[in-house]
DNA sequence: AGAGGCCAATTACCATGGAA
DNA sequence: TTCCATGGTAATTGGCCTCT
């Protein structure tokens, strides 16, 4: 579940084996050296996805400390795959790096977090291709959609970031028959809490040291699943129902919703939010969102094979398997 | 200089209850 | 019923400080 992470260490004797390269950085205190090198994993024969590491020396007391930053995930498996880290991998992965770095486990352990990607992909059919267009909201932030299949829910300290892993692992080039065919079968949805400042999120009581992620893992499930549950969605894929107007709010309420579809859901949305400013304003979005999911049926049932999905991946991910 | 921690201020959310 | 005010709680941000 862990993916991009960066981490630092207070007191760390430095490995001698490490290729270290001194680096400038400007404006600070003259007593410290800073040197920077690439962390590979040595049990594959391969050299991709390093963790960066800076080191830095104080020579006024003679301490070193270190920063390490980089996806665990694809330094562990060496590979961009739809894979994420089950607790066990999770595990072995800081033994690893403990090893790499020549340090104990426990020392790595005290290693605080600053910056954390806590990620799932799951594997849906592609009837759910354009399912990022069903989530219209979440709270007050900034709705952002990044080349078409990449969905941003921006914050200041975290974004909740969605899109097309299978596209991301090709770069975009699905060409290739084979590939072609996979992707015409599956949608490879990739869902992530990216906090760029971990004490300024939800995640800086529990997961703000390797030591406590380690802990509290399996409180990382319900996180992410209540991320998902309250993005305010709308089924804007599957067929609008036939149009049966029985009365005057059935007349009013379709009219309703041919506009709001004219307009779109998205811009609709934006509307309400800009003129209405009640104090229930969350019932009353929810009242108007209403019209449109009145007059569209519910063949797929896309937000239950979502929570479907994600549920069987995060308790597969507890620890049993991987994928 | 820029990143990040800490804490306080601000804003969003939600339940409750009385008024219209 | 629907509407609005209120208050508690949690989420988010801003300011100020330290460290790399």
């Amino acid at each position: 579940m862990i993916d991009k992470i960066k981490i630092s260490l207070n007191d760390y004797s430095p490995n001698d084996n490490i290729n270290w390269k001194s680096k400038e950085v400007k404006n600070c205190p003259p007593e410290k050296y800073f040197y920077k090198a690439k962390l590979y994993n040595s049990k594959f024969a391969t050299k991709k996805f390093p963790l960066k590491l800076l080191l830095t020396a104080n020579e006024k007391n003679n301490i070193f400390s270190l920063n390490i930053r980089g996806s665990i995930r694809k330094w562990y498996y060496q590979e961009n795959s739809r894979k994420d880290l089950n607790s066990n991998e999770f595990d072995k992965c800081l033994k690893f790096i403990a090893e790499e770095l020549n340090t104990e486990l426990k020392t790595l352990l005290k290693g605080k977090i600053t910056q954390l990607e806590v990620g799932v992909t799951l594997l849906l059919k592609s009837e759910m291709r354009n399912l990022i267009d069903c989530f219209v909201k979440y709270r007050n932030a900034e709705r952002k959609i990044v080349k078409k299949t990449s969905l941003y829910f921006h914050f200041k300290n975290y974004n909740l970031i969605f899109y097309d892993k299978y596209l991301e692992i090709n770069n975009n080039d699905i060409r290739p028959q084979k590939k072609r065919n996979v992707f015409n079968k599956f949608y490879l949805f990739r869902f992530e809490v990216n906090a760029k400042k971990v004490s300024g999120t939800i995640l800086k009581s529990k997961f703000n040291t390797l030591e406590k992620l380690r802990n509290n893992w399996n409180q990382l499930p319900p996180m992410l699943e209540k991320y998902i549950d309250d993005i305010v969605f709308v089924d804007v894929i599957s067929k609008e129902k036939e149009t049966d107007i029985k009365d005057y709010p059935d007349f009013i309420n379709h009219i309703a919703y041919m506009g709001i579809k004219k307009y779109g859901v998205i811009e609709s949305i934006n509307l309400f939010n800009k003129f209405v400013n009640t104090s229930n304003k969350k019932k009353k979005l929810e009242d108007f969102i209403n019209i449109y999911r009145s007059n569209v049926t519910n063949e797929l049932d896309l937000k239950r094979k979502l929570s479907t999905a994600l549920a069987k991946k995060l308790d597969r991910l507890y620890n049993k398997s991987n994928i």
